[in-house]
DNA sequence: CGACGATACTTAACATGTAAACTAATCGCA
DNA sequence: TGCGATTAGTTTACATGTTAAGTATCGTCG
């Protein structure tokens, strides 16, 4: 075919000059309208994609964490922790409170809030996955996955 | 087995809700670290993503488009685009110019000098996008682009 | 021809993400 | 002990993206 799906949504004239070129738009463009779509779904609940997954991350690690290793499991740099554990904060949704025998780190506490928050979202959450991409296979999201992993494993090396 | 890859990465304790969250949170980490390589190159040359964007964009349209027309080619909404052809502008990179015949219209011009950028860039933008995906075959970066396309499918449909 | 709605774009206010520079506390080790 | 390097976090400055509201121009219909 002359044309694809991507190139036509672009609306590009010319195609692409790599499969790898197709693939890397293709992954930007996806994440896009998912972020969008979640994005929506969260200022329902008045929290950001941010702020929900160090709410996500803060249940599943089940204790406190310091700040630094909250940013380290997203892929967020370290200043802009501080802004997004500010709004959290205001919300009550989380605390801060100094570690005694390491004054220098602060350790995030998921409140009662924050965990009554995500317990209502977490229905519309996984309900809103499956409206997006319930129509993937098993083995079709399952391949997906693999590509993507296997996609990152270049990338993550040469990050150093 | 009982643990995967990006269970693994994210540190999480349980494994994923569904394939469905699982292969999104794929997307959305695989894009963050994809961004942030292309992010470091175009500093290089002192432009950004969205920047480098939209002199592509003009690039292949191959005459000077109207502000918003670039816009809907980009997932952005409206108002980012002033900003960011200010500094485009800002850098001689395009010109605005008023349309004669509808005043509301401004046409976005892409200078020689963006010409110029984006022929410099063109080389290392391939050479990344190799670098970062080269190790998938060319059956699997296809296979990619094509979950990716049926993903995006019923994201478009929802929307609005 | 003149008001009203639509269209193209801008402005303002805010959340997020990046880099660079700073502060405070701790550690290592002479 | 005590000084320099390291580590945790904050601040600042700026680019980007979002929503809501504003401005200018155009088209149309009474």
């Amino acid at each position: 075919m002359a044309t694809n799906k991507l190139q036509n949504e672009l609306k590009k004239k010319r195609p692409f000059e790599s499969p790898e070129q197709e693939a890397a738009l293709n992954v930007l463009r996806t994440n896009d309208q998912l972020q969008n779509r979640f994005l929506r779904l969260f200022r329902e609940y008045g929290v950001t994609p941010s702020q929900y997954n160090i709410l996500r991350i803060l249940r599943g690690e089940g204790k406190p964490m310091p700040s630094l290793e909250i940013g380290e499991r997203m892929i967020q740099v370290v200043p802009a922790m501080t802004g997004l554990i500010d709004r959290l904060e205001k919300q009550s949704l989380v605390r801060r409170e100094r570690c005694l025998e390491d004054r220098r780190v602060i350790y995030i506490v998921l409140t009662e809030q924050g965990e009554q928050l995500l317990a209502k979202l977490d229905d519309p959450v996984a309900e809103l996955h499956r409206a997006l991409l319930g129509h993937l296979s098993k083995s079709e999201l399952a391949e997906l996955s693999r590509l993507l992993e296997k996609a990152r494993q270049k990338i993550q090396l040469e990050k150093e």
